[in-house]
DNA sequence: AATCTATTACGATAAAAATCGTAGATAGAT
DNA sequence: ATCTATCTACGATTTTTATCGTAATAGATT
């Protein structure tokens, strides 16, 4: 679980990892079309961020005929926490509880969100 | 509670305005002091950062003798949320109570922080 | 086999952010 | 009145990230 910031996927580099983890492994062409419809950008520029994510690690490939078929290469919550960690002392000055009050208070939670909350402050309480 | 981007502070910016909202109006060496503790930084690299700060918007200031004295001009809370949306698309997909489990889950709490967070989910019961 | 097309490779450029050096001004000390 | 240390102003450069165009190639199509 690396802080090390140089590391850390950029913005873009996100937008393609969400992706992967969410729906496998995927050919730039996939990428591309599901970044198309937030925004305009180019086939080559999703390419090249992908070949430079391949470089830093982020992505493995495999060849399947002509094209690359890309997955990705870090775990999803790993990156998360560190992105989480980092997020918490820039932005939150380093409270962990801060962030979780103001991101529970600002956005509709639903009773099952509820319901889990209550779960994880059960454990955190006899955790003590 | 604008979410544009481009009024969202940078890292280094971000840097400054915590030192700010924790305490009060301070001057380019105040800052340059208390930054210096954590990394090396040369004084004109912080001045300029808050000259742009300045011309941007998030930070005003008012002479005192020959040194300014700058002020957040931007609330800490309004600054937080913005950045807390932009963060929890980037890197949680959209779900506020996934960051929110996962920060409660990485990070030590106390009971007084349980206790708020109790408080906290009976409002959003009630609230349903 | 020749042509077409999807795809990669890669360098170049642009845009954004961060860093720093030099010059000039001003308050206060001598 | 002059000198000195402290500050600001501001341009220039560097670094990082994002974007794009061109060329080469492998496989499909005719």
């Amino acid at each position: 679980m690396s802080k090390d910031k140089n590391t850390q996927p950029t913005a873009s580099e996100l937008a393609v990892l969400q992706l992967l983890w969410e729906r496998g492994p995927l050919a730039v062409k996939e990428i591309h079309g599901e970044l198309s419809k937030e925004r305009d950008v180019v086939y080559t520029t999703v390419l090249k961020t992908m070949q430079v994510m391949f470089e830093r690690g982020f992505l493995s490939r495999e060849s399947q005929g002509r094209k690359h078929i890309y997955t990705a290469a870090i775990a999803q919550e790993d990156t998360q926490n560190s992105l989480l960690d980092t997020f918490i002392d820039k932005a939150f000055g380093g409270s962990a509880k801060e962030l979780a009050m103001r991101a529970l208070g600002n956005y509709k939670t639903s009773q099952s969100d509820i319901d889990d909350l209550k779960a994880l402050i059960n454990k955190l309480e006899n955790k003590q």
